[in-house]
Order: structure tokens, then C-alpha cells, then sequence
DNA sequence: CAACTCACG
DNA sequence: ACGTACGTGAGTTGG
């Protein structure tokens, strides 16, 4: 039989250890999970190391012990746990249960008592000891049996104290371990020791006399009158000091060694414990000892010929991967009454039921991603309608902070664990490939039987939170419409992108050139770091503002350096130019696929906010404030020679927004008589009359305008308008006198998160804030702005998002021939024939204005040209 | 893959 | 005192 080695865990010390060490992380549902992550790292790494026979976790019980009782003001003027803390001790048990170890507290003792205890036991019976503990007053323990791990910063790195580190280290033996902190006290633990005698002379003390005791007993031997002074005057503390600092080796335990043993984890347990934690990498890592094929079997049948399809079912499309603008279709699945079905995508081309099926009106669908499904059918001629459900927009509108597109993702968000992970089938990286056609027949047929499973769960709780409105009416029947606007895409001109790029080159090497020369030397421009050794060591420009990793180079702190150094606007037009090359003239480039567009995929699900984004490419971050940049827009050009783009945007739309929920009667007022926001806003925080206000008093008030709606902060806005500080908090102040209403707004609305938990916009979209009371000032303060920002920034969505849907409609009521094609936050593109331009004049800026009502008017500006860059 | 920078609303 | 403006995506460098 090998010998048995005991593992002993200080579960309080460690807790704490781990909570302090590590930033501080947070689950999906907003519980703190850093001090659960650090202990079941700490836990995991130990146990495969030492391979432990038997094991338990002690924990402190209570908030009094035996010491007290010696001396009442025992860890007296400790902090109280944060809440952060305290809410992960549940979590703490729990997972030690799941990990299949013991634990165990005990009235009147602390945790050390335990462990001292037990390591004696066992020491008599010959076995290994390991004790674990972020404190080392354990250390007293070590034996030439007993080792004591203490945790050093990271959590998994560990110092090993043994008799002999403790003699290399101290001069000590373990057992005057008990001593130094007798004559040296504990602070953290409010032992008071003997004053003025810290860890250098208690060493040396102990080292001439051996303990305590031995001390008092030569007094004449101790060398300096204060020091023998102070020591006389503190005798009785210092025993007391030392009897609480003695790890009591006699408790009364109601365990014993043979409760202790160690078989492994519960893998289920502790799946399920690191699923509820969000501990996706332990998750992966682990190689747990449960079936993987954990799930309930599926009946499916896969079809090589279609008879007849349900009436009412859930659709699951299998693409080859996320770009289903390009990529393939491997086949569909349809869950129902009737059971769940499989169809290779050949069949389903060959099939004139499926076909008719897929574009029935009155067929009802529930689908994982309308838009994608819909884009990928397109592009092979097959239409899609009567979705009634998305999962996708479903789970976004119940959480849009969830994050991920995979159907598996989805569905674990409501419990449900049926269905297998994308990476899982088709793996990742260079590994991933499509697998069998069985495999990925049943991947898919899961997906739709999950869909099928739990459309009524997921409706119903959108109904509880009153959004079943905001999803079925707003985001369902916008996902077509953002559908056909990607596979309709725009015509970006290649021979123009060229031209400008030849041009640019040209342009680039000059300005490189000049750069080099300025710097008496070639480096790469492009790397921030070369950068900054050229201009703040070998040009020792001053440094203004440092990043993490060196010096910042970035464009504010260049302007900053203008007129100190030649080179400065050298690289400052470098790097304009350079970024308009290689982001929008290359990469556009590599987009624009055979039919002469881009196809752009809006992402509908992603945002925190409600907002739409681009990706591949990004067409709502195309250059427009810098006339160089703004020419790229000239490379948009309508579909048809003959046609134009017609561009229309809500002016203002956030501060109107704004103005409508907070009801302030000045903000109101000023967009109801149609004034210029900022300079209304000039003449209030600057008390003076419209045509005093100059332009640097009106780009002041803009700024103050954007930093109300970004959740303002006197540092922000001083950093916006490089003043200082106070001079910022003074606007901030004359700003918030002036438009009392947004004060009171922004304080109710901070107050609402605090009590919810979450804001919501006025299609009464959510977001949760679970920072919202932290007690970590920087998280609380970020959420807080969040608070502000996100009613506003979501409620603009939110309207032009109607704007989308009506205009669609009239577009169709009106048989116009132009489409809608882009959006861009606050603006619409549209292209079509000269002749519908007039009448676009008229509608677009109705439909837009009219989109929801609000206290305040919306007001749209609008224009049309031959490209994107004359619709100005 | 993270950090930095910069394009947009 | 704490250290930031809100929301995005893409290209480049460098460990």
C-alpha cells in the first residue's frame, strides 16, 4: 500500500487570498467570481502535483473564538469582508463539495486549530502532510513531515516551507515561529507583541535565547536599555501575544483521519458548479469523467426525397461557417409534432416542396437566425418567409450582454444542453474541417429540436419583461429587412479605390522619407514602440502620457508636440494617410466580391445598447471629417450608372432623446423653437446672449453636450477640451443649473439601476448593470455612466430601427424602385433612379421623423448625389 | 492574442 | 483618493 498523504486547506485564508490577488471578474449574472476562479486554480494545480490520499478544507466558524476570551480585542479593527467576498463563500462550498473533498469548521476554533490538529493525528499515524494557507502563521507547524505550502502572489505560484527554509530564512525553528510573533506581534491579526519590536530583533532575540520564556529569563543579557525597557514594561503581552499566536494541536474534532479520504471529484457536480461560475477555460480544460455524449438521444431521420413538410415547425439552416454571404449550406433541419427531420442541402435545391415549404408565408417557422438563413438561401434563389421566431434576437432582447451567435450558447443560456458547440463538430483553427454527413445531420437536427424544445420558454419570458413587443415587432421584421439590404450590398468602384491608392502610395513613401530623414535614421512607423524611442529618447521630445506598456504616441499627445519637432506633423499626416491605404483602401478592396459590392453583415445581436455594427466590412466607419479621408466615399456608387445615393440623418437625435426623458422645459423648449443646440447651451453655462457666443464658447458647449450623453465626468470633459479639471467641473455645474431636469434624470436614473439592476430604453430595451453597487469605485463609476449613456444611445437605436421598418413598408406601399442599403447609426442610405430622388425628398424625412413620437420634434437632414460622397 | 492606434456615430 | 468620457471594427506590431 503507498503511503498515505494528507492534504490540509485553510479555506478563509485562501478565499482571501485568492479574492485580493486576482481583478475582479464577474459571471454572466454579475456574482463575483474572482476569489471561487483563484481557489479552484490554486486547488486543481495542487491536487494533480501532489496526488492527495485524503484531504479537507478547514473554514473559521463564527465570529468569536477561544482567543477572545484571552483577549477581547483578538483581530479587533479588521475591515469587514467586502460583499464581493462574501457572496463567493456559498460558491467556495459548494465547489469543494463538488471536488469531493471535505470540510469542516468548528465553534470557538479557527481554521488553523483544525489543521494543527489534524496534521498532529496524522504525523502519529506516519503519514505525508501538505498544509495550504495564504498565511503563515502555519508555518509553525512544519515538521520534518509536515510541509506548509504558503501562496504567494498569482495563487498557483507557491513558496514551500519546511523546518529547513524556515531555518534558512528566519534562523528559526518552526516551533519559535510562535515566539517571533510574540515579541513582534501580528498586526492583521491585532496581536500587539511587544511595541517597538519588530521581526529583526525578535529574531535576534530568540536566536541568542530560544523563546519567550527564555528571554524573560536572561533579561540581563539583552543588550540596550530601551529595548530591555520595553520589553520589561510589555512581559505579560508578550505571553499573551504567543498563546494567541499558538495553533491549538488538541480540538475538539468530531472527524477523525479515516472521514478524510480523497476519491476524486464529482464530475457532474463540478461541471455544473463551473457552468454556473461562467469558468469557460476550466470548462475546456477539464477532462471530465462523464459520458461527453452526457446528451439525451435524438431521433431524426435524414430525407433523400421530401413528400411533405409540417405546417408549423422549427428551422435550422447548417451553414458552413458565420460568413453565410460566401459560404455554403450543408442542409436543413425541421423539428415538429411530426418529429425531426434532416435534409442534405442537394435535395433540398432539387426539391420543389421544400422550396415551395421554405417560401410559404403561411408555414410557421422558428429559426436560429433569421438574417443569416435568409442570406444564405438567397444567394441560391430560395426565399424564406413566415419566420415567427428568432432565437437568436430572442436571447439578445432577454440579455444582449449574453454573449455569442452559437445555437449551443443560446439554448444554455435557458438550461438547455442538448445541443453540441460548433468548435465541438467542426473544430477550430487549422484543424476545422465538416465531418461526416450523419454528424453533421444530427448537429444540425438537435439545433431544431432545441429551437422547437424551447420557443414557448423564451417567448413567455420575453412577455414577463414586456419586450415581446420590442422583439416580434422591431427586431424580427428587422432582421429581414437588414437582410436584404447585405444581399442586395453596395457597388464600391475598384478602378477608383486604385487610383486613389496609387496616388497614396506615392504620397506615403515621400512622408516616410521625410520621417527618416527628420530622424537621422529608418525604424518602423507603424510600431508604437519604435516610435516612441525615436521621438522621446533620441529626439527627447517630452513625454506627455505613458500606456501600459511605454510611451503613448497616440494623436492627442502628438498634437501636443506640434512645433517642438519637424517630425511630429511628418507622422501625424503618416499616419492619416497610411491608415486610409492599408484600412480603406486595401481592405475595401479585398471585399468587393464578384458582382462589383461589398456585402457588408450587420451584426444585430451584438451591441450592449441596441445599436446595429459592421463587420467585413465595417461600412459605418467610413472616413468623412477629414476631407482626404472623406474622398473614399466617392468609391460608392450606385448599383445602376444611371442611378443615385440618397442619404438622410437625424440631426441631434441622442440630445433629443435626451431632452424627451428628462422633460427639462429649457432643453424642450430650445428643440421646439428649432434653435442650435450647442449654441443655446453656449449662452446658458456662459450666461451671455446668442450673438456673444463666439466659436470657441460654442465648440466648449458641444463638447459638454456629447459628455451629458456619454454620462459626463469633469475628467472627460477636461481631457476633451485640454483644460484643466476644475475648469471642467465648473461647466459641468453651470451646465447641470441651467438644464435642471437632465440632473434630475441622470440621478433617477442611476438611482433605477441601483434598485433594478438594469435601464431600459423607450422600446424598453435592457441592460444589466451588475457593477452598478460595486463597492470598486472604477467599476461602480463605469456603470454608472453606463446608466446614463445606454437610455439614450438605446432609445436612438431603437428609433431609427422603427424608421427602417416604416420606411421599408412605404418604399413598398409607394412601389418605389429604390432600396435601402445602409445604416449608419443615425442615417440611412438609400440608392435608386433621379426621378424617385424628389420623391425620397418628401418620404424619407416624414417616415424618419415620424418614427416614434416624442416630447421633442426629430428632424432629419437629407441629400442625394451621384456617390456617397456627394450626398452631402 | 493582447496592445495600440484610429476610423465612425 | 480612486482614473474615465458612450458604443463599435480593423490593421499593425510583437510577445
Amino acid at each position: 500500500m503507498t503511503k498515505e498523504k494528507l492534504l490540509l486547506l485553510d479555506g478563509n485564508s485562501l478565499a482571501y487570498r485568492a479574492f485580493f490577488a486576482l481583478p475582479p471578474l464577474t459571471n454572466q449574472q454579475g456574482i463575483h467570481t474572482n476569489a471561487v476562479y483563484g481557489f479552484t486554480t490554486m486547488l486543481q494545480k495542487i491536487i494533480t502535483e501532489e496526488q492527495p490520499t485524503k484531504m479537507l478544507v478547514a473554514f473559521d466558524a463564527g465570529k468569536t473564538t477561544f482567543r477572545h476570551s484571552t483577549f477581547t480585542e483578538y483581530k479587533g479593527g479588521r475591515q469587514k469582508t467586502p460583499p464581493e467576498l462574501s457572496e463567493q463563500f456559498p460558491y467556495v462550498r459548494k465547489l469543494i463539495d463538488a471536488y469531493g473533498i471535505q470540510r469542516y469548521e468548528l465553534e470557538q476554533y479557527e481554521a488553523d486549530d483544525i489543521i494543527g490538529t489534524l496534521a498532529k493525528q496524522a504525523a502519529t499515524e506516519k503519514m505525508d502532510v501538505i498544509i495550504v494557507s495564504g498565511d503563515k502563521d502555519l508555518t509553525q507547524l512544519a515538521t520534518d513531515n509536515v510541509t506548509v505550502y504558503i501562496t504567494r502572489k498569482g495563487m498557483t505560484d507557491i513558496e514551500v516551507y519546511t523546518p529547513a527554509h524556515i531555518e534558512e530564512k528566519y534562523g528559526l525553528t518552526p516551533a519559535q515561529i510562535i515566539d517571533m510573533k510574540g515579541l513582534m506581534g501580528d498586526a492583521s491579526d491585532n496581536i500587539p507583541g511587544v511595541p517597538g519590536v519588530g521581526e529583526k530583533t525578535a529574531i535576534k532575540l530568540l536566536t541568542a535565547h530560544g523563546t519567550v520564556e527564555g528571554v524573560y529569563a536572561n533579561m540581563d543579557a539583552v543588550s540596550g536599555a530601551k529595548l530591555k525597557e520595553k520589553l520589561i514594561a510589555n512581559e505579560q503581552q508578550a505571553y499573551m501575544s504567543k498563546e494567541l499566536a499558538t495553533i491549538h494541536t488538541e480540538a475538539p474534532l468530531t472527524i477523525t483521519l479515516a472521514d478524510l479520504a480523497y476519491n476524486g471529484a464529482h464530475d457532474e457536480e463540478l461541471r455544473a458548479i463551473y457552468q454556473e461560475l461562467g469558468f469557460k477555460t476550466l470548462l475546456e480544460k477539464t477532462d471530465f469523467d462523464i459520458e461527453e455524449q452526457q446528451q439525451e438521444d435524438l431521433v431524426f431521420t435524414v430525407l433523400q426525397t421530401v413528400e411533405q413538410l409540417p405546417q408549423q415547425a422549427a428551422l435550422h439552416v447548417e451553414l458552413e461557417n458565420e460568413h453565410y454571404h460566401t459560404c455554403a449550406v450543408l442542409g436543413m433541419s425541421v423539428s415538429s409534432d411530426a418529429g425531426t427531420i434532416y435534409i442534405p442541402f442537394d435535395v433540398m435545391q432539387q426539391s420543389d416542396v421544400v422550396q415551395a415549404w421554405l417560401a410559404d408565408e403561411q408555414v410557421t417557422k422558428y429559426v436560429t437566425d433569421r438574417k443569416a438563413t435568409q442570406a444564405a438561401l438567397a444567394r441560391f434563389n430560395l426565399a424564406l418567409n413566415g419566420v415567427a421566431f428568432d432565437l437568436l434576437l430572442a436571447t439578445y432582447i432577454v440579455n444582449p450582454s449574453l454573449s455569442g451567435d452559437d445555437v449551443a450558447t443560446l439554448v444554455s443560456e435557458f438550461g438547455y444542453r442538448d445541443v453540441k458547440a460548433n468548435e465541438d463538430v467542426y473544430g477550430k483553427g487549422a484543424k476545422r474541417a465538416i465531418p461526416a454527413d450523419d454528424v453533421v445531420a444530427e448537429h444540425a437536427s438537435r439545433k431544431a429540436f432545441a429551437v422547437w424544445t424551447l420557443r414557448e420558454t423564451i417567448e413567455e419570458r420575453l412577455r414577463q419583461n414586456q419586450q415581446y413587443e420590442l422583439y416580434k415587432e422591431l427586431e424580427l421584421p428587422l432582421a429581414r429587412i437588414l437582410g436584404e439590404m447585405e444581399s442586395e450590398g453596395i457597388t464600391v468602384s475598384k478602378e477608383t479605390l486604385q487610383a486613389m491608392g496609387a496616388a497614396l502610395t506615392e504620397r506615403v513613401a515621400h512622408i516616410e522619407a521625410a520621417i527618416y530623414e527628420a530622424a537621422g535614421e529608418t525604424f518602423n512607423i507603424n510600431s508604437p514602440k519604435q516610435l516612441g524611442v525615436i521621438l522621446f529618447e533620441k529626439l527627447g521630445l517630452p513625454v506627455i502620457k505613458k500606456t501600459k506598456t511605454g510611451y503613448s504616441t497616440a494623436a492627442d499627445v502628438l498634437d501636443k508636440l506640434q512645433g517642438e519637432h519637424a517630425i511630429i506633423e511628418h507622422i501625424l499626416l503618416y499616419r492619416q494617410l497610411a491608415k486610409l491605404q492599408s484600412t480603406y483602401i486595401e481592405g475595401l478592396l479585398k471585399e468587393i466580391h464578384a458582382d462589383g459590392k461589398v456585402h457588408t453583415r450587420f451584426q444585430q445581436a451584438l451591441t450592449s445598447t441596441g445599436r446595429l455594427s459592421s463587420i467585413e466590412p465595417n461600412l459605418q466607419n467610413i472616413p468623412i471629417r477629414l476631407e482626404e479621408g472623406r474622398k473614399i466615399r466617392q468609391a460608392f456608387v450606385p448599383s445602376n450608372p444611371d442611378w443615385y445615393l440618397f442619404a438622410a440623418d437625424y440631426s441631434q437625435i441622442e440630445l433629443r432623446v435626451l431632452a424627451h426623458m428628462c422633460g427639462d422645459a429649457a432643453l424642450i423648449e430650445a428643440f421646439r423653437e428649432g434653435m442650435d443646440i450647442h449654441t443655446r447651451t453656449a449662452m446658458d453655462v456662459f450666461h451671455v446672449e446668442a450673438d456673444a457666443v463666439d466659436s470657441n464658447m460654442r465648440r466648449a458647449a458641444k463638447a459638454v453636450n456629447f459628455g451629458i450623453v456619454y454620462g459626463i465626468s469633469d475628467y472627460g470633459l477636461s481631457q476633451n477640451l485640454n483644460i484643466t479639471r476644475k475648469e471642467a467641473a465648473d461647466f459641468i455645474t453651470r451646465y447641470l443649473e441651467s438644464f435642471p431636469g437632465v440632473q434630475n434624470y441622470m440621478d433617477a436614473v442611476v438611482k433605477q439601476a441601483k434598485t433594478d439592476g438594469f435601464v431600459t430604453t423607450i422600446l424598453n430595451r435592457r441592460r444589466y448593470l451588475p457593477e452598478i453597487n460595486s463597492s470598486n469605485f472604477n467599476l461602480r463609476s463605469f456603470a454608472e455612466r453606463t446608466a446614463m449613456n445606454t437610455p439614450i444611445q438605446g432609445s436612438a437605436a431603437d428609433i431609427i430601427k422603427k424608421a427602417m421598418i416604416d420606411m421599408d413598408a412605404r418604399l413598398k406601399a409607394e412601389g418605389l424602385q429604390s432600396t435601402l442599403l445602409l445604416q449608419v447609426h443615425d442615417e440611412l442610405i438609400f440608392e435608386g433612379p433621379l426621378e424617385e430622388m424628389e420623391v425620397l425628398a418628401k418620404i424619407v424625412p416624414e417616415v424618419m421623423e415620424q418614427a416614434i413620437e416624442l416630447a421633442v420634434p426629430l428632424k432629419v437632414d437629407f441629400s442625394y448625389g451621384k456617390t456617397w460622397y456627394d450626398a452631402k
